[in-house]
RNA sequence: GCCCGGGUGGCGGAAUCGGUAGACGCGGGGGACUCAAAAUCCCUUGCCCUCGUGGCGUGCGGGUUCGAGUCCCGCCCCGGGCACCA
């Protein structure tokens, strides 16, 4: 046992002994209430960072706490082992990505461990390992049976620094890929997506019911984007409104039927599939050179071209009859049309939408307005409500009323109907990398796309591979991998080179930690329903669109194929997102070369100061700077707590009758128990932090003072301490509750203390007395102090006297805390 | 443009239900201990002035209320997300 605070060799031998007493290993069959607390898997990028630091000792924290208060609570730990990285390092190198990652992880492993985070590793993920490939293919084999992944050629986004195509939610909003900063192009290729516009309408009522931040809901409702309105049919004729001889016609989705009668003209994606139909002879060379602009031009150009709305248009010849007019409109392309929402093609109505009003003033089209605006609107497009007009029928109906009888008519004349569209689109998964899940199926002249039979998996990627900057996976090289025969008919096939997204992987693993030794199946449904959902699930804000909502889906359709039992609709009951740390306000991170080592402080300060450091600085969901996190502060609160528990501050304590400050300690000591396990509840660990430093100091108060403190007071006073800082300074709460209970006393072990309510209250509280809403004296009264008393002694104050001139109008009173006079 | 957060001392932050604004920590000032320093311990610390039984004070302007950091209306600023989504 130390005798000096030494953390180093403190922390060590607890971080053994938790490790050794398999203190944290839980079973499925625990009969504890179970409690399922997971921080995000990591990238093993190498020694933790601040950012993995702050992580873990929220999620160590819970993990101890809720220990303590009688749960079996699931604690694993695993690695997304997946991705570019370690590839990128490979053609640098040569080495192959394994070796690479496995040391990775070691060093990742280790940082962990030295911070004092607890895990069950028995469980511990990777999702490299063959067992964990062998899952991740067959769900993705049972996905393409249930019709959930399919194949399609597709304009995709290609980014050309990654090698690879990219979903959507890699792609930034200005173009460029969210990796590697390159701008993304298009490309057409034959992909494989998984169907998660299926589930947009789930995902998004879903929502509704879960504890996350408002933040990462609204977020995740405005990717899913759900928008109401109308499709219908417009049918194509020529400038005169006589019907076209091959009777096309171009659908439209629109927010705002109820506008239709101030269509006046009408806009094709220029990937539109009618183009080249619709295109009069006159124009086609024109348009077509037009689409091929388009198709050239990266989205971010496509942006940055805003402004030339002339350039960024053209007209194809044609004529679209307005079914609410019976008139034609010209039919335009237009680049600020996407053939990847809606229909790809709308109608506009510059009136009613600015991008249509300035297209139409750059293109010299007409403009009829058919909702009057406010009276004084002095704007261009009005998009709000208001009375329509030169709309024949719907003339003097609002925007509401207008839309439904819009709907209405539609559907009568059977041109269209109301229609709901989604801006989500289906998860692109194809990877053309080598280091990602193998994707298991294999292509047959005859046969087709053909599955691999579930016996014959997992397809591993060999190792005996070059790894070149050639741009394509090494697989499209390894003669060995990609020739095999065909499962379906024996004859030569070839595998797909192409692997899975890594979010794929990210997307189930809280799962396979259920069951993790799992061989049959990727995890076994009694086994998820034992856990899931995750009591409280903790990351960094900035999954809070692409995995949170990849995982969301993957449980549904989980759940839907039969591998998921039917209840868990969702995977994460409660989320926390904590804030990122900065260092002068830039995101700390190793691209920007501004990282401080967690290593250099473990080595310093220790572990347990760290930790509190962290917990105090600040609410956990708001971003902190490096620069105000208080080390000293904690690392001197530290040796407080160490020298006040070792007996070495103040008077030594003496049996005795319980005098006056005596029951004030216990009082304080039982408030501070509440105020900490409340603030526990509702992830205030810095004001649970400042709880216990207030403690502690009333404590040293109290053992300073002129009588020798009571034993059972002071005893009570500093075992609560060291109980409720055990989640969050585990290591030296530990040490101290050897030293006062001898070696083999685990903290850890203790029930959480529980406040006793009669301590709580105090035994004199402070009367606040108010003259007209303004303090005007504070008076120490006995907490019981009844409503006449209370207004007898605030009126005796002379201070309220000055300023109180005869009887008062009105009497407030809130006992025991205020009473307040109104002059 | 739309949607979320947020704006409180020199600094990080607290105030949980509309009731003492500034808990706790950092930093500052003073003292004790010491030959001295470090460490430690104690006191003090929103601003202003005519120093009182004083005034002001939570981004700005209004409002509700006996009483507003907290609720309502209108702005300003900062951070984040989405954005030719028809």
């Amino acid at each position: 046992m130390s005798e000096v605070y030494d953390p180093q060799a403190i922390e060590a031998r607890w971080q053994a002994r938790w490790a050794d007493e398999r203190t944290y290993e839980v079973d499925n069959d625990d009969p504890r209430p179970h409690y399922y607390t997971l921080c995000m898997y990591p990238y093993p990028s190498g020694s933790a960072h601040m950012g993995h630091v702050r992580n873990y000792t929220f999620g160590d924290l819970i993990v101890r706490y809720r220990t303590m208060t009688g749960h079996a609570v699931l604690s694993p730990m695993g690695f997304d082992s997946f991705g570019l990285p370690a590839e990128n390092a490979a053609i640098k190198t040569g080495r192959h990505p394994r070796a690479f990652t496995d040391e990775r992880i070691e060093e990742l492993r280790s940082s962990i461990l030295r911070i004092g985070a607890v895990y069950d590793w028995r469980r511990e993920v990777r999702s490299h390992d063959p067992s964990y490939i062998r899952g991740t293919q067959l769900i993705f084999l049972r996905l393409l049976a249930a019709g959930l992944a399919y194949r399609k050629e597709s304009p995709v986004n290609w980014c050309p620094g990654c090698q690879t195509v990219l979903a959507n939610e890699q792609v930034l909003a200005d173009g460029t890929c969210e990796r590697s900063g390159d701008p993304v192009a298009k490309r057409d290729l034959e992909q494989w997506f998984f169907k998660i516009t299926d589930y947009a309408q789930q995902l998004l009522d879903d929502i509704d019911d879960l504890e996350w931040p408002e933040r990462v809901k609204t977020m995740q409702r405005n990717w899913i984007g759900r928008s109401e309105g109308a499709e219908f049919d417009l049918d194509l004729c020529d400038a005169d409104g006589e019907p076209h001889p091959d009777g096309h016609a171009v659908r439209v989705f629109t927010t705002r039927p109820d506008t239709s009668f101030g269509m006046t003209y009408a806009v094709l994606a220029p990937e539109h599939p009618l183009v080249p139909a619709v295109t009069a002879p006159e124009r086609m060379e024109e348009v077509l050179s037009f689409v091929e602009r388009a198709r050239a031009t990266s989205d971010i150009d496509r942006l940055s071209s805003e402004g030339s709305l002339d350039k960024r248009g053209v007209f194809t010849g044609a004529h679209l009859r307005n079914p609410f007019t019976g008139r034609p409109v010209p039919l335009y392309l237009a680049d600020y049309v996407l053939s990847s929402y809606g229909t790809g093609a709308i109608m506009a109505v510059p009136a009613e939408d600015q991008r249509d009003w300035d297209f139409a003033v750059a293109h010299g089209l007409d403009i009829v307005r058919t909702i009057a605006p406010p009276e004084g609107w002095d704007g261009e497009a009005y998009s709000g409500d208001g009375v329509h007009i030169n709309s024949e029928w719907l003339d003097g109906l609002g925007k509401v009323d207008g839309i439904a009888a819009a709907i209405t008519w539609l559907e009568a004349e059977g041109i269209g109907e109301a229609k709901v569209t989604y801006r989500l689109r289906d998860w692109l998964l194809s990877r053309q990398r080598f280091w990602g899940c193998p994707i298991p199926v294999v292509h047959c002249d005859g046969c087709g796309v053909v599955p691999v039979p579930e016996d014959q998996l997992p397809v591993v990627a060999p190792d005996d591979v070059e790894f070149l900057p050639t741009g394509e996976s090494p697989l499209r090289a390894h003669a060995g991998f990609l020739h095999t025969t065909c499962p379906a008919c024996g004859a030569e096939a070839r595998r797909e080179t192409d692997t899975m997204d890594t979010f794929v992987d990210s997307s189930w693993y809280f799962l396979r930690f259920t069951d993790p030794h799992n061989d049959e199946l990727p995890f076994d449904a009694d086994a998820v329903a034992r856990w899931l959902p995750v009591d409280q699930y903790i990351g960094g804000v900035e999954h809070a669109i692409l995995h949170l909502m990849y995982a969301r889906f993957f449980t549904k359709a989980l759940a839907d194929i039969g591998l998921v039992p039917p209840a868990v609709r969702e995977p994460f009951r409660r989320l926390f997102t904590q804030g990122m740390i900065r260092l002068d306000g830039d995101k700390m991170s190793k691209s920007k070369g501004n990282l401080v080592a967690p290593e250099e402080i473990l080595d310093r300060e220790g572990a347990d100061a760290l930790r509190l450091a962290h917990l105090f600085v600040g609410p956990p969901q708001d971003d902190v700077d490096w620069e105000s996190v208080g080390l000293d502060g904690c690392a001197r609160f530290i040796s407080r707590i160490w020298r006040l528990a070792r007996g070495e501050i103040g008077s030594a304590p003496v049996e005795r009758g319980a005098t006056a400050a005596d029951e004030e300690l216990r009082s304080a000591t039982h408030r501070m128990i509440a105020k900490v396990t409340e603030d526990f509840e509702r992830w205030s660990y810095n004001t649970a932090v400042a709880a216990c430093m207030e403690h502690t100091n009333a404590v040293y108060r109290y053992v300073q003072g002129d009588d020798a403190p009571q034993r059972a007071a002071l005893d009570e006073a500093v075992d609560a301490l060291l109980l409720v800082l055990a989640p969050m300074a585990p290591h030296v709460t530990a040490e101290l509750w050897a030293h006062r209970r001898g070696a083999d006393a685990h903290i850890h072990a203790e029930a959480w203390p529980v406040a006793e309510a009669g301590r709580l209250v105090a035994d004199t509280v402070t009367l606040v007395v108010q003259v007209n809403g303004k303090v005007r004296d504070t008076l120490e009264v006995p907490a019981g102090i009844t409503e006449e008393e209370a207004v007898a002694l605030a009126r005796a104050s002379e201070k309220v006297a000055a300023h109180l001139s005869g009887e008062p109008r009105k009497v407030i009173v809130k006992l025991p805390k205020l009473v307040s006079f109104v002059a």
